[in-house]
RNA sequence: CGAGGUGUAGCGCAGUUUGGUAGCGCGUUUGGUUCGGGACCAAAAGGUCGCAGGUUCAAAUCCUGUCACCUCGACCA
């Protein structure tokens, strides 16, 4: 088969390690996932793009609804009002909200947010709703966009419109709220391991970067392929900052009124970005099997023979009935060319079937990760292939997790630092306070504070950047 | 907002230095041969060269202005 000049090649994507911005954008463009819309900053979500989206959407809100979550929904309108009611969260979101000034032709006597995230409004219909202790613990979330006027922006990992989803709960102590944001931030978890194959280290925000209004904010952070961090979810405790603004009371057992202590969790589009980012190779996507909106695609080898297109649809019928998201490629065209294609599209398993296959009763299935060929006999199909699906999720998993470990290192002077967020993670001691943690981003080239981990390890007693008393461990990274 | 870059066919680009008939590849359409790793042959359709002025016998090309987009900064709880 005739090598094309690459170059004038039209699926041709950049490779990674020569460009990787220019390879995500090739990726998801290239693989209908997204396109450009005409508003700056904004994408338009296709098919693909958005099967994968709902997947995670499904997947999510069983383990929410588990977890004793019910949904509900919020107006996407916020009044200025009710927005400057917490000094904290108006300060860190005032730069990126959107307004809305006039009701068709006639100018609004207040202006509207269009919400950057929904904490006012729904704290002030908890403020309506919570009365007593009985009506605690109160435990919605909703699904749905949001605004932030971002400057600069990257399809999935930062648009000024996003789809997401945002956890609101309200409790009678501190400790219940801790309790319930530390089990979002475990789901959280769970999630990104067992459904998007993306190994997380999760921990505590620093004081800087922390949510506007927030007490404690933890999250979720992952490393990519060029080593830089990406925050794919978090959970605050805002101990009783909103609860005191927008007034969310309740009378205890003992007839005290006292106030609520709240919670919020946020996953949203941008983990799409991150597994294209974790799991992509040179040849395109690779989609985690859980994720993918067609997890098997059936390719007939010689299909204007008799029988071909007859057993590739049996096959699907087969796929099918075993739980499995497959369809049959019979378009017109050669079956090296369908091969690059699904694997561009990322999907896990690529099954073909031909004459030859027929006669022998088998079928040749080609994993996505390491694209090695098997040939599986008909009567297996069904049990095998779900099987597979799995073995390619914890393939995933563990090669993600051995990059994250490659590109983490332990820092105990200031220069392995600053050498070692041009790559990755790094661990390191910190003081803990701010005006350290900005020098430390000046002087390396804008490495930020990602969390300090649960899981804790003594480096040495003093700060790596300005030698005091160290208070925690810290990873480091450069992030998006 | 600062620095750099790009606008030419659906997509990717050459042509601009040195002004002279609008080009290439991919894709698309039609017919045929193919079909187990990006097929081949033949024919065809498709462009106000971002926009507006100027110089010239003549402008994609030179000059002035302007718009849009991209990359990197800055910014982004």
């Amino acid at each position: 088969m005739a090598k094309k000049d690459e170059q004038n090649f039209v699926m041709h994507i950049a490779k990674r390690e020569d460009d990787f911005p220019q390879w995500y954008t090739d990726v998801i463009l290239k693989t209908d996932m997204v396109d450009y819309s005409d508003v700056k900053g904004c994408m338009v979500i296709k098919p693909y793009g958005y099967g994968v989206w709902e997947l995670i959407q499904s997947e999510m809100d069983k383990r929410f609804k588990e977890t004793g979550h019910v949904n509900a929904y919020f107006p996407l309108f916020i009044p200025e009002s009710l927005l400057m009611k917490e000094a904290e969260h108006v300060e860190g979101f005032a730069p990126e909200v959107a307004w809305v000034t006039h009701g068709g032709s006639e100018k609004l006597t207040e202006r509207l947010a269009i919400r950057p995230t929904s904490e006012t409004i729904i704290g002030s219909m908890y403020s309506k709703w919570i009365q007593s202790y009985r009506d605690l613990p109160v435990l919605m979330n909703q699904w749905c966009n949001v605004v932030r006027w971002e400057k600069s922006t990257r399809p999935f990992l930062r648009t000024s419109e996003f789809l997401w989803q945002e956890g609101h709960t309200a409790h009678e102590t501190f400790d219940e709220a801790q309790e319930e944001t530390m089990r979002m931030l475990g789901v959280y978890r769970e999630f990104a391991e067992n459904v998007l194959a993306i190994p997380v280290i999760t921990g505590r925000k620093s004081e800087k970067e922390k949510f506007a209004g927030a007490q404690e904010t933890y999250t979720m952070e992952a490393m990519m392929q060029d080593g830089k961090a990406l925050q794919m979810g978090t959970s605050h405790n805002m101990g009783t900052n909103f609860a005191k603004s927008y007034d969310i009371q309740y009378l205890s057992k003992e007839g005290k009124l006292e106030y609520c202590f709240t919670t919020s969790w946020g996953t949203s589009t941008r983990m799409i970005g991150g597994l294209i980012m974790v799991h992509g190779d040179d040849r395109g996507l690779v989609l985690p099997p859980r994720v993918a909106p067609i997890q098997v695609a059936i390719l007939p080898i010689a299909q204007h023979k008799p029988g071909v297109l007859e057993k590739a649809d049996e096959l699907l019928q087969t796929l099918k009935a075993a739980g499995v998201r497959a369809k049959v490629d019979s378009s017109d065209q050669t079956a090296g060319w369908k091969f690059n294609q699904w694997e561009m599209k990322g999907v896990p398993i690529r099954i073909e079937v031909g004459p030859k296959d027929i006669e022998k009763n088998q079928v040749v299935a080609v994993r996505r990760d390491d694209l090695e060929k098997q040939f599986i006999p008909m009567e297996e199909v069904s049990a095998r292939i779900p099987a597979m699906l799995d073995e390619v999720h914890d393939g995933l998993f563990n090669k993600a997790l051995k990059l994250r470990e490659e590109k983490t290192t332990d820092a105990t002077t200031f220069e392995q630092l600053c050498d070692g967020v041009q790559h990755g993670f790094v661990r390191a001691m910190w003081c803990g306070e701010t005006g350290c943690e900005l020098a430390i981003k000046e002087k390396s080239g804008g490495a930020t504070t990602r969390c300090a981990p649960f899981e804790q390890k003594e480096l040495s007693d003093v700060c790596v950047h300005c030698g005091k008393p160290a208070k925690t461990m810290t990873y480091f990274a450069k992030a998006y």
